[in-house]
DNA sequence: CGACGGCTTGAGGTAAGTCAATCCACGTGG
DNA sequence: CCACGTGGATTGACTTACCTCAAGCCGTCG
């Protein structure tokens, strides 16, 4: 079973079986475990080494002075914490678990090494960083001009596909540890608004939720309320790896 | 004079003699010329080169199905607009000169060459996209969390602070080209909302405007109503080079 | 079994939106 | 040189999506 940080890449890329055994054994190396609500990187904080999300599930935030926060971007297994490693010297926002999760661990020195010694890899933190870039930018036009129910099931439709894409699906049905006050930290509402929106959603026969799962139970639909459209996503090559994808089974979140 | 790009990356990195230079001659070398409103790059069309703007204005933005826009980013002179070359083969979003702009246009190829030899061109592009993460960071938690007068004043600060780091700005004057239609859409607000907030902002005191410049009358307290903390820009070593910012002069907008 | 974190719901308030004029500067053609 | 057209800025009156406050609920864990 591959590793999820590998797999994230073969979206994009293609190792060798020697690239791969060099990364599965670099991933079986150091690694370290993060509490519910502990931070992983934080803001103003010196940058000195990768992490990698092997399992667990994790938010990138940014506190105001007021204490109000807003999350920026939730981060799966396969996701790169830190990619400023090789040019910042401080981090401009925190990242923190918001499930159990395990990180892990390579030096700067190591990644550099790597990205020298296994070409694609250079390519693919690119297009790992220019997907990050876009998604950002959909998170953007959710915020500034889709409403309320437009905005959570973007959301949804978006966290199903890019789990779908390191197997943590099966048949609509995802990880949800995500609160309902972090849901409203990353949409721009208040927990109470999020709260009706969902409700709305689950009277539609939209979605149906509990404590660690949501379920979609009409994804073109929810599809259709969100105007999502994949191409920021950039996964044109996953449909040829179908079969990989699929193969992949087991609990990352 | 130094051109805009080169000007750009040293914020962060140095060039030897030749190496400017050698950038120099390539700026000097394919041009394009867009009129105001024209598109540089459009969605789902190809990337097959890049473009850095050398002077004018223009915008990222995508459209929704109803005709909505959201203005995603602002590029001003000495920013690419295209450094998904490398990997993605289609755009996800737009981009469109909002003044006439004029453009340097460098072949993939190229670009992969000056990569490989002009080594800390590598680390340069790599600050840019870091940068440009951290202020699409920085909008979404403007447009998430913060009210109308405080996103306005933000992006304004911002923009003021960008400017300053290619000499266009000028006691606290800077070109400013951007309708009050294109500041809703980046904003997500309306257009009757942001004139409001504008009066506002004058009859405090704030800022004067023309329908070509802005000028920040006390950027001291801009800077507390919009609660900007530059660490996001990442611009460190600016302050190291502030000299060399200072010698710049002349009308890029 | 009690406490706590997260979910739910109601009532009332407000920032920002919508609609619809009007105004104003500027460029164009007669 | 002036009337006119046009894109952008302004303003008023009214509406609404989302917020605030405040209470109650419910499941889980020590």
């Amino acid at each position: 079973m591959p590793n999820p940080w590998t797999m994230k890449m073969e979206q994009f890329t293609a190792f060798t079986p020697e690239q791969r055994a060099r990364l599965d054994e670099l991933v079986e190396g150091r690694r370290q475990d993060y509490a519910p609500d502990e931070d992983i990187l934080v803001e103003d904080g010196p940058i000195n080494e990768c992490h990698v999300i092997l399992s667990g599930l994790a938010m990138r935030y940014k506190l105001l002075a007021n204490g109000e926060r807003q999350i920026v971007a939730f981060l799966i297994p396969g996701d790169l914490c830190d990619a400023e490693v090789f040019v910042l010297e401080k981090m401009d926002h925190s990242v923190s678990a918001i499930t159990p999760t395990t990180c892990a661990v390579i030096s700067a020195a190591t990644m550099k090494t790597l990205l020298r010694e296994i070409s694609p890899m250079s390519e693919a933190l690119w297009w790992g960083t220019m997907t990050d870039l876009a998604v950002l930018r959909e998170r953007l036009v959710d915020i500034g001009r889709r409403d309320a129910r437009e905005r959570v099931a973007h959301l949804v439709y978006e966290m199903l596909v890019r789990f779908r894409t390191v197997g943590a699906t099966d048949d609509d049905v995802m990880p949800w540890p995500i609160t309902q006050d972090e849901l409203a930290d990353a949409t721009g509402l208040t927990t109470v608004h999020i709260n009706r929106t969902l409700r709305q959603m689950r009277e539609e026969g939209l979605i149906e939720t509990n404590r660690r799962e949501m379920k979609v139970l009409d994804a073109e639909r929810l599809r259709e309320v969100s105007g999502f459209n994949p191409n920021y996503l950039h996964l044109i090559r996953t449909e040829q790896r179908q079969g990989k994808v699929a193969e992949r089974a087991g609990d990352l979140v």
